[in-house]
DNA sequence: GCCGTCACGGTTGAA
DNA sequence: CATTCAACCGTGACG
């Protein structure tokens, strides 16, 4: 034993080639959703998986209260390039949300097509892509341009009409597939029994937050 | 000590 | 239905 108890072991940055070692990671906590770890700030997360939305939130709230990142970071127990770049992205666009994970890019419409589309919602008005609007284009365009059938998507289509969702019913979803998440997460667990892993120690200096139930 | 950036292993979901 | 692959994630180290 040469370090103290409970010290964290620093976790090099491996050689080109080189793996991180699944043990790199200080602490792995079992939850039912199988992967929680704990960083060395003593915060769990889920690696590959974004922040839970209270805390993203909780960021943003404290930088907007004039707290500095780094004590954002100490006190939420989050990495600070995390919170660097979740205050960064909120800078630019103005929204706390992750970004879409997973899925392919819409495949490319080709001017042909974004011509067709043109013409179609001028002469129906329609400014969002529905099923029967989808199907109808892609009808058109499996007779008129028949080399394309393949390459049309439903997301390029949507891509190009605009959203047939609007955020609103977005942001809802999401809210509602958050809290079923969260309620068979550890954390949502702990939170059910008035706990959070996301209490701080006694004596840190705490940044006073109500709403977390 | 703080902060921006990067490489990494991991997860996700459309194709 | 299974696989592929490119997007994203947060962590932790470097400068």
């Amino acid at each position: 034993m040469t370090s103290l108890a409970g010290a964290v072991p620093r976790m090099m940055r491996p050689a080109p080639g080189q793996n991180y070692p699944r043990t790199g990671f200080p602490l792995e906590v079992s939850t039912p959703l199988g992967q929680g770890r704990v960083n060395q700030l003593g915060g769990v997360f889920i690696n590959g998986r974004p922040l839970p939305n209270h805390i993203r939130h909780k960021i943003v709230e404290m930088a907007h209260h004039g707290i500095r990142p780094c004590v954002i970071s100490r006190q939420l127990r989050v990495s600070h390039g995390c919170v660097s770049k979740i205050l960064c992205r909120y800078q630019e666009t103005g929204s706390i949300r992750p970004g879409a994970i997973g899925g392919s890019k819409p495949k490319v419409t080709t001017p042909d097509v974004e011509k067709k589309i043109e013409e179609f919602k001028q002469t129906t008005r329609v400014c969002s892509a529905g099923k029967f609007e989808i199907n109808y284009l892609r009808t058109e365009f499996v007779i008129e341009i028949p080399f394309l059938q393949s390459a049309l998507s439903v997301a390029s289509l949507r891509s190009k009409f605009g959203k047939g969702e609007d955020e609103d019913d977005l942001e809802r979803k999401e809210q509602e597939e958050q809290e079923k998440r969260t309620k068979h997460s550890i954390d949502g667990i702990l939170r059910e029994r008035g706990t959070s892993l996301y209490t701080f120690p006694a004596g840190t200096d705490l940044y006073i937050h109500n709403d977390v139930h």
